[in-house]
DNA sequence: TCTGGGGTCCTAGGACCC
DNA sequence: TCTGGGGTCCTAGGACCC
C-alpha cells in the first residue's frame, strides 16, 4: 500500500469492559453472566459486562440504586481488585509490544500502536492478528480502531465495539471514503475530548454529531472550544495533531485519597488513616524516583449527607524535598492540628504531593546533611522491595496503626490476586 | 483638567480523560 | 443505611514590573 508523505497510522487497542473481563477470565462461570465491578468502598459501578449494561447499570451509578436487580438476574458483583487488574494490564501490554515499534500505553486497558513504518497490506488482517493474540495470551477481548489520527482511531474504536459485524476491528485507513459516513453516526458527545459541557454547548447549536463538528468554522471553535476543541477538530479531518508519546512520563502530582468505610470524629483515627494514606502516595513517589517539595492534606465531611459540610485542608514546603515516609508523617500529625475540627465527622481525606524533582538531580544545601539523608533513602528502598517482592505492607509506621480500623474502606466481594500471590492462585476441582 | 500599556509569573478552577 | 480515585492541560485573572 502506497501512503502520501507524513501521513501516519494509528492503532488503538482498547480492552472491552476491562476490569469485568479480569473478573471473567479467572470464573469461567460468569461468562455470559452479567458482571459489575465496584469502585473502592464497593460505592459504585465502575466496569460493567455487556449483560449488565444492557439491564440499565449505568457507569458510575450508586450499587445502592441498583442493588434490587442483584437477585433476580443474577448479576455477579465484585469489589475492585486493582492488583489483579493491573497485572493483567502488564500482560495485554505485552503482547501488544510485539506488534508495533513504537506503542503509547494510554491507561491501564488500552495502548495506541503506530503502524505506519511497517510492511503490512491489509490492517484489517494485522489487527484481526492482534485481537487473536490478546486473546490467547491473556484470555480478555480487546477492540481495535485504525486510523490516520489519534482521535479517529477513537472514533473507528467506537464502532468496532458496538457493531457486531466489524468483529472488534475497524478500519478507516483502507478505504478513507467510508469515514464520514462513521462520523455521522458519532454523538459528539462520544468525540475523545469533547465531555459533558463542550457536548451540551454544541448540541444547543445544533451540532450533533463528529461529522457537523469536523465542517465548522475553525475561528469559531478556537473562540468556543479553546486550543483544546480546535485540535480535536483537525484530528477529526484527518490532520495528525497528536503523536505517540512512548516515554513513560513521571508524574506531576500523586495523588492519595479514600472515602472511609464508616464516618470518622476522632482525631487519632483520621491520623491514622492520613498516614496510610501518606505512606502509599510516598511509596509512589519513590516509586518515580522523585522527592517532593509540597506536601497538601485534606479532609472533608459526607457531601452527599444533608447538613452542614465542612472541607478543610492544609499544605506543607518541604525544603529539603524529601520522599523519606517518615519526615512526611512527621508534618501529618501537625497539619492535621490545623485543619481538624471536633465538631464534624468525616468520610474522605486524602493527601496530595506536587513540586517534584528527580532523586538523583537533587542538590542539598550547605545547611543539610546530604549523607544522612541519602542513608535515609537507602533504608526506605529496603522497605519498599521488601514490601513490594516478599509480602505486602507489612512493614509499616506505627502511625498508621497496627489492624485497619473502621475507617478502611469496605471491599466485602474480592476476588483473589490470581496472579500475583501464591496463596491465592486459582484452584481446580476435578 | 488630563490618569498607559504590555509583559511575565503564579494560582485556582474548569474541563477533560480513564 | 448505601454515592470512587487518580491524573493532565488550559484559561482567566491578579500581582508585579518596567
Amino acid at each position: 500500500m502506497n501512503l502520501p508523505e507524513n501521513s501516519h497510522i494509528f492503532a488503538l487497542v482498547d480492552c472491552n469492559n476491562f476490569y469485568a473481563s479480569c473478573e471473567r477470565v479467572f470464573n469461567p462461570q460468569i461468562h455470559n453472566k452479567p458482571v459489575v465491578v465496584l469502585s473502592n468502598n464497593d460505592g459504585c459501578a465502575i466496569a460493567r459486562s455487556a449483560e449488565a449494561k444492557i439491564l440499565g447499570i449505568k457507569m458510575g451509578a450508586p450499587y445502592f440504586e441498583w442493588q434490587h436487580l442483584v437477585k433476580p438476574h443474577n448479576i455477579r458483583v465484585y469489589s475492585a481488585n486493582f492488583v489483579l487488574y493491573g497485572d493483567m494490564s502488564a500482560r495485554v501490554m505485552r503482547t501488544l509490544e510485539m506488534f508495533a515499534p513504537e506503542i503509547e500505553i494510554y491507561s491501564i486497558d488500552e495502548a495506541f500502536l503506530k503502524l505506519d513504518t511497517l510492511p503490512v497490506h491489509d490492517f484489517k488482517v494485522y489487527a484481526t492478528e492482534i485481537y487473536q493474540q490478546v486473546k490467547q495470551q491473556t484470555g480478555l477481548p480487546v477492540s481495535i480502531g485504525i486510523a490516520s489520527t489519534k482521535t479517529l482511531a477513537k472514533a473507528a474504536n467506537y464502532f468496532g465495539k458496538r457493531v457486531p459485524e466489524l468483529k472488534g476491528v475497524t478500519d478507516f485507513v483502507t478505504d478513507p471514503s467510508v469515514v464520514d459516513g462513521f462520523l455521522k453516526q458519532l454523538p459528539v458527545r462520544e468525540i475523545w475530548g469533547i465531555g459533558q459541557k463542550r457536548a451540551e454547548f454544541l448540541q444547543k447549536y445544533g451540532i450533533l454529531t463528529a461529522y457537523d463538528l469536523k465542517g465548522l468554522d475553525d475561528k469559531w471553535i478556537d473562540d468556543n472550544l479553546t486550543i483544546m476543541g480546535l485540535r480535536t477538530v483537525w484530528e477529526l479531518r484527518g490532520t495528525s495533531c497528536l503523536q505517540i508519546e512512548e516515554d513513560e512520563k513521571k508524574r506531576q502530582t500523586i495523588a492519595s485519597t479514600r472515602s472511609f468505610g464508616k464516618e470518622i470524629k476522632s482525631f487519632d483515627e483520621l491520623l491514622e488513616a492520613l498516614s496510610y494514606l501518606i505512606s502509599i502516595a510516598a511509596q509512589k513517589l519513590r516509586g518515580q524516583s522523585s522527592k517532593t517539595g509540597y506536601m497538601q492534606v485534606f479532609v472533608a465531611s459526607n457531601p452527599f449527607k444533608k447538613g452542614l459540610q465542612y472541607r478543610n485542608a492544609a499544605g506543607v514546603v518541604l525544603d529539603p524535598k524529601t520522599d523519606d515516609s517518615a519526615v512526611l508523617l512527621g508534618y501529618c500529625r501537625k497539619i492535621l492540628e490545623q485543619i481538624y475540627s471536633p465538631d464534624f465527622t468525616y468520610k474522605r481525606a486524602g493527601v496530595i504531593m506536587s513540586e517534584f524533582v528527580n532523586h538523583d538531580e537533587y542538590q542539598y544545601d550547605l545547611c543539610h546533611d546530604g549523607g544522612a539523608l541519602d542513608r535515609r533513602s537507602s533504608l526506605m528502598s529496603i522497605i519498599d522491595r521488601y514490601n513490594r517482592t516478599v509480602n505486602s505492607g507489612e512493614i509499616k509506621f506505627a502511625q498508621e496503626g497496627v489492624r485497619r480500623q473502621n475507617w478502611f474502606m469496605n471491599q466485602n466481594k474480592k476476588s483473589s490476586r490470581y496472579t500475583t500471590n501464591w496463596n491465592e492462585l486459582l484452584t481446580i476441582k476435578i
